[in-house]
DNA sequence: GGGGGAAACTTGTCAGTGGCAAGATTGCGC
DNA sequence: GCGCAATCTTGCCACTGACAAGTTTCCCCC
């Protein structure tokens, strides 16, 4: 009740793109609807149009800000790979909608200024990881040590957000992802492991 | 011109489905439009809700196709573990239509049993591949390296899909995943190689 | 300090969509 | 060949995104 105006003129843009959030981790990014934004928000149908354009513009807002979020976050456990990439997975945990947004990007208008300014931002956090590491070997290995990482990460933190990782797996979701990421950097078995699932 | 009718009796359920793949393939699983897929077939706009009831009920039998496929693809590689990985990607590039909707639990109904036993199906192939193993160590080592082997090769096939990967990656799917799913059962570095990445 | 212009927001409208209800048509078994 | 059930159609409603045109408010500049 202490907050319920403001609205004509106020800060309409940040609530708006919080609401979405909001929206995002009950239906999804796909069923996200603007009018329901603007009722959330207490104003017209046609408010959000104005700020963001059209609904592809407003996910492009959310995935900018989500990628930089995401440079942020790898940035802090920058020291440590294994802990940026549970980073990586928890990110994908606590800000499933930016995640979900930010790697649908025939959702939005990927090639928004904003947007491509904020992912060479987490691009460049990633990379920063990389350099600093304890290296040796061909460069061109390095490219496929990253794509490994990156995709085990990846591919982690999206099969939990969609759910199809069996029970056993637990409730955690930085202790489990550090069990696997753990994988790719020790030699776990005596012949070739790979390739292998439950799937529930 | 040769087959336009058999419409108003015919297999209108199959001639849905593949409309549906193709519109998939187009615009994504979010924005198909059942009324788009009666058009394509021919048939008033309430045509599909009698034989998928609603929206959900129609990517719900596409899932279980989809399911049912993969487990064919994954059991036809099931002597090779890497050769697994690589058809679980090859799946997700050339079927990317039913790729998409199996992993979008959101979009259907992921309680149906039509798809629950595709989905066993689909896990006791991977399973299947793990068993084949030459193992040796703790069975707890088994459910981590397996999930390890679906992250990674799950992660790749989404960022390849979200064209997310960097250029230099090429564009051959098969060929690109066979060389980072060979990190994960080699030893590629010195000392910890993990995560680390290039997003462009 | 007030006038003017731009930014922020509203109202109204249109085509498209999913889902439901009720009716028409066809095939098929008895 | 009759009737019933499956298949498909027509019609409708609530909702959505996008656009156009109007209204209100702020604020900058004279």
């Amino acid at each position: 009740m202490t907050d319920t105006r403001a609205y004509h003129h106020g800060d309409l843009r940040r609530t708006l793109l919080t609401a979405a959030l909001e929206a995002i981790e009950e239906v999804g990014p796909a069923a996200l609807s603007l009018r329901d934004l603007a009722r959330r928000a207490g104003v017209s149908h046609a408010a959000p149009a104005h700020h963001f354009g059209d609904k592809a513009g407003l996910l492009a807002a959310l995935a900018a800000q989500g990628f930089d979020l995401l440079a942020q976050t790898l940035t802090e456990a920058d020291d440590d790979l294994l802990e940026a990439g549970v980073a990586y997975v928890d990110f994908a945990v606590t800000h499933r909608a930016y995640f979900e947004v930010m790697f649908r990007p025939e959702l939005y208008r990927a090639d928004d200024a904003e947007v491509i300014a904020a992912r060479g931002r987490a691009g460049a956090a990633l990379r920063s990881g990389v350099a600093a590491l304890p290296t040796g070997g061909a460069p061109a290995d390095t490219d496929r040590d990253a794509l490994a990482a990156w995709s085990i990460a990846h591919g982690f933190a999206t099969l939990w957000l969609a759910g199809a990782l069996p029970d056993r797996v637990g409730d955690n979701p930085r202790e489990a992802a550090r069990a696997v990421l753990r994988r790719l950097a020790t030699r776990p078995r005596a012949s070739p492991p790979l390739m292998a699932s439950i799937m529930e």
